[in-house]
DNA sequence: ATAGTGACAAAAC
DNA sequence: TGTTTTGCCACTA
């Protein structure tokens, strides 16, 4: 299956299921993934909708700061930063201080096709 | 088809 | 230095 004929949400989701347990990504990284670099908003907007998908761990993702700004779309107010850190992920005040060590890029990490990076 | 929105990002002030 | 504004693209009404 051509993860194109999916829609941009469900780009999203492919994604952010791939999120290694531990790490985090920021919207930009995901959107920038999936071509979209300039749609970072839409990578967000993506994840509310996911709201009722447990198999996109939304908690993993932030923003390039490595703030938990849609923590307030969570059940609870502190719940996604709850999450992070039992994953090991340091936040405080809703903000991941060991953000760049756990940062998780997509483009890096799933490397792109071919293989053949060299 | 038009208008409005939105959990970002970066530039401007 | 922090705050404000625009841009951006895809989705919904």
């Amino acid at each position: 299956m051509n993860p194109d004929n999916e829609n941009f949400f469900e780009k999203v989701y492919a994604v952010a299921r791939k999120i290694p347990y531990g790490r985090v990504t920021s919207y930009g990284a995901i959107a920038r993934y999936l071509g979209t670099a300039r749609s970072a908003r839409m990578v967000g907007w993506a994840m509310n909708a996911c709201n009722g998908r447990e198999d996109v761990p939304a908690h993993r993702v932030v923003n390039r700061k490595g703030i938990l700004t849609g923590k307030h779309h969570f059940e609870g107010t502190n719940l996604m930063q709850q999450l992070l850190e039992n994953e090991g992920a340091e936040v405080e005040d809703s903000r991941i201080k060991n953000f760049g060590e756990i940062f998780w890029d997509p483009s890096e990490e799933l490397g792109r096709v071919t293989g053949d990076k060299e």
